[in-house]
DNA sequence: TATTAATTGCAATCTTGTTGCATAAAGTAT
DNA sequence: ATACTTTATGCAACAAGATTGCAATTAATA
C-alpha cells in the first residue's frame, strides 16, 4: 500500500497526517491479524507508547479500526471493513482467535448469524469470538 | 442457595471448602449478572484481593465459572451452566452487555448459532457478545 | 489429634491504561 | 514562503489490574 493511499485514508477520516499514523496504518494494512498496542510498541520503538496509544484512539474514534473483545488483559484492534465509514459504521464482527499462535483475525466479510435474545432487550452490536486453531497451526 | 449445596458444588469440583470460596460462590449464585474481581472486592473487604483473584482462578480452572470476553480492561466472570462439568465442559456462551447500566448477563441456555469460518480453521469454542440495552434500562 | 497439603495475606512487581503539560509539528491563511 | 492556529508528540507521573514468592494459617485425612 503506497504512502499516498494511506494519506488519503487519513484525510478521508479527517485525521492529520503524521509519521506515526502513517506507520501504524501501514502496519495494519500489511498485517493479516489484529494488533495490540504492545505489538506496535515492539515494532516502532521510535514512538512513545503514549503516542501509539493516542494513535490507536484516534483510529478508533474515526472508525478506521475497531476494538476486539477478548478475555486476555490486552486490547487488540482490527482494521474495519471498507464499508465501515464514520457515518456508516457497522458493528457486527466475526473474529477468530488461534489458541496456538495467539493471532486474532477478523472476518469482516462474513455474516454474523441471527441471535436469539429475550424480549425487552435491544441489540446494538454483535461480536462473535471464535476460538480454535487457525489454518496455519492446524 | 444453602451453604450445604454450595459446599457440594465445591466438593464436586475437587476444591477445598473455605470461607472465601463459599462467599464468592454464593455471590455468583445470587447474582443475575456477571461479576468482576472488583465487584467482589467491593463486596468482601474481609478478603485480600489476591485471595479473591486466586478464588476466581480456581473457579475458572475447575469450570465453575468462565471468563467473558469484553473490550474494557477488567475481566468479568459468569457462572457456567449446569452442564459445564469439568469433563463435559461446553464453551459456547451468549453474553449480553448493557451499554447503559454496564451489567453483563449470560444466556447459557440459548443456542449459539452456527458460524461460517474459512476452511482449515478448527473451532473450539464460540462466544457471542451482544451489546445494547437490557430489559431494565430499555 | 497429628500430619500433610492447600490456602491465605502481605509485600512487591509488572503491565496496561490514562492524564497534564510543555514542546514540536501539521494545516491554513496571508 | 511566512506567520498563525490547531493538533500531535514526548515526558513524567499516576491509577488500576494482574501476578508471583513466601511465611503463616487453615482444611482435609489418617
Amino acid at each position: 500500500m503506497s504512502v499516498k493511499t494511506i494519506k488519503n485514508i487519513l484525510k478521508n477520516h479527517k485525521l492529520r497526517i503524521t509519521d506515526c499514523r502513517i506507520d501504524v496504518m501501514n502496519q495494519f494494512l500489511n498485517s493479516k491479524s489484529a494488533l495490540s498496542q504492545s505489538d506496535l510498541e515492539g515494532e516502532f520503538d521510535q514512538y512513545d507508547r503514549v503516542t501509539l496509544y493516542r494513535t490507536l484512539n484516534s483510529f478508533l474514534e474515526s472508525g478506521i479500526i475497531h476494538k476486539i473483545p477478548n478475555n486476555q488483559g490486552t486490547a487488540t484492534y482490527g482494521l474495519c471493513h471498507d464499508t465501515c465509514e464514520p457515518h456508516n459504521h457497522h458493528h457486527n464482527h466475526i473474529h477468530f482467535k488461534c489458541n496456538n499462535c495467539g493471532q486474532i483475525e477478523c472476518f469482516d466479510d462474513r455474516e454474523v448469524p441471527m441471535v436469539s435474545i429475550p424480549t425487552g432487550y435491544q441489540i446494538e452490536s454483535v461480536n462473535l469470538i471464535v476460538d480454535g486453531t487457525c489454518a496455519n497451526c492446524a
